[in-house]
DNA sequence: CTTGAATCGAGTACACCGTACCCGACTCGC
DNA sequence: GCGAGTCGGGTACGGTGTACTCGATTCAAG
């Protein structure tokens, strides 16, 4: 599984204005069969379901029951209909952070939340967000936790370099290996078993070979991987690290 | 840019075969115009070159001057292709570590030696690796990487964790976020300041509608990333950590 | 109430993709 | 020699995003 190329979003404006609601309506014509949030929701629901690879606009048309290009109608294309998608799906925290969390509490939250996410829309993972498209959930949800780490003796900047370093960097590339491989093998068909058991000839072939003595020496327990245990050590490591840089500099 | 899905390398065994060079020659019939090799460093160039998006069949075919079903006799697809080139990529440090240098010293080694591959084959990012193929150079780094932190005192498990969290998640994210970012200027031919000034008049908005308070007192140079800084600082955020968990249980 | 401009849904068509299937040409072991 | 096995690669099918087009609908203006 590799990443499809939308070209970064071809028509940014476009998008923007679809985002915020801020396209007029027209007076004249008939009225509109279809809603932007249904074709949205519609892909949503296609991703979720059935993975990014079966995310087509023949096929969110056949979804919300119109033909395929009716939906050019209301989303420019599909590029523009990713980033719609992205930007309801990333609707903040329900519940507002509890008041005293304090930022490391609030940071452990967010990264938690980000990792749900992730549970529940594996499709993001494999969606380029390198170029992050502000919509109204996006930011709300960024100015949610700017608030609920406000009490961390940091610069603004620094503030924006921690949520990059966390949850840009950590939560996603973690989130990105461990559920890509979780739903792999409901997509396939291929069990993780059978997965290991087809390379494992290999693998022992190698390690008897002598070519490989720090590989021949493992235990047998080291490849056995327990995605959310990792996920929430290496948290652990991070913000402890962080900590000791606040710490170390008041 | 999202994921394309290649089904999770349809035929994992025979991936297996070409990258341990395992295939018995043919003794009857011509001699094959082709090589594997050259058809995966074709792959690698067009990837490199192009993006991954550009990678089809047909194109690598053109590349090696041969018709597109002519690959079919090398490789059994696309998915296997990807394998190949992926392993061909995935090259150790071209020096062996230097003696002495420690767990630590080694771990920052390992992440900026793959952040540099990531800056080499941006591609890479795009490919998921969630079920890793292991083929001799991917099975070499992992032996020379696990022989450059056996001074550390953690367990055969622990050490895969690290190595887990460190690279398969926090510079592979990282690195995502960066190098997306950074070659999606080419790549759409939009540029940075052009990407952001088309947010610009909606951010504005949101900013002076009351709406965002905690955005709005940001400081005005908080949007300005430094990628490689801020993969430093979090690798040493990271190791820091870890390295308070080794001394502490000792 | 009529009329025309604006907007609707959607069919057709094109260029691209991965690849199943097939066949003629080549090359060696017998 | 000759036939089995392997080579290169052409053709064709079902999929993709979407440009272009056109008839049907609806409201504002006369």
């Amino acid at each position: 599984m590799t990443s499809t190329d939308h070209t970064g979003s071809g028509d940014l404006a476009r998008s923007l204005e679809l985002m915020w609601g801020l396209d007029r309506k027209p007076t004249r014509g008939p009225k509109p069969a279809l809603t932007l949030d249904r074709i949205v929701g519609a892909g949503i629901a296609v991703a979720d379901a059935e993975g990014l690879d079966a995310l087509s606009m023949r096929r969110v048309a056949a979804e919300v029951g119109a033909g395929t290009m009716s939906l050019y109608r209301y989303v420019p294309g599909k590029a523009e209909l990713l980033d719609l998608m992205v930007d309801k799906v990333n609707s903040p925290c329900e519940s507002e952070f509890p008041p005293g969390l304090g930022w490391r509490g609030a940071l452990e939250r967010v990264a938690r939340g980000i990792w749900q996410m992730y549970n529940r829309h594996p499709w993001l993972l494999n969606v380029d967000q390198a170029r992050p498209v502000l919509g109204p959930n996006s930011l709300r949800a960024l100015e949610l936790t700017l608030a609920a780490i406000g009490d961390a003796a940091l610069s603004d900047r620094e503030k924006m370099t921690v949520l990059t370093i966390i949850d840009g960097g950590y939560v996603s590339g973690m989130a990105r290996t461990h559920f890509n491989a979780k739903h792999a093998a409901q997509r396939t068909g291929v069990s993780d078993e059978q997965f290991w058991a087809a390379q494992a000839p290999i693998l022992s072939a190698a390690m008897t070979s002598g070519d490989y003595p720090e590989l021949a020496a493992l235990s047998q327990d080291s490849f056995t991987a327990d995605g959310e245990g990792e996920f929430e050590f290496g948290l652990g490591l991070l913000l402890d690290g962080l900590e000791a840089f606040v710490e170390r500099r008041t």
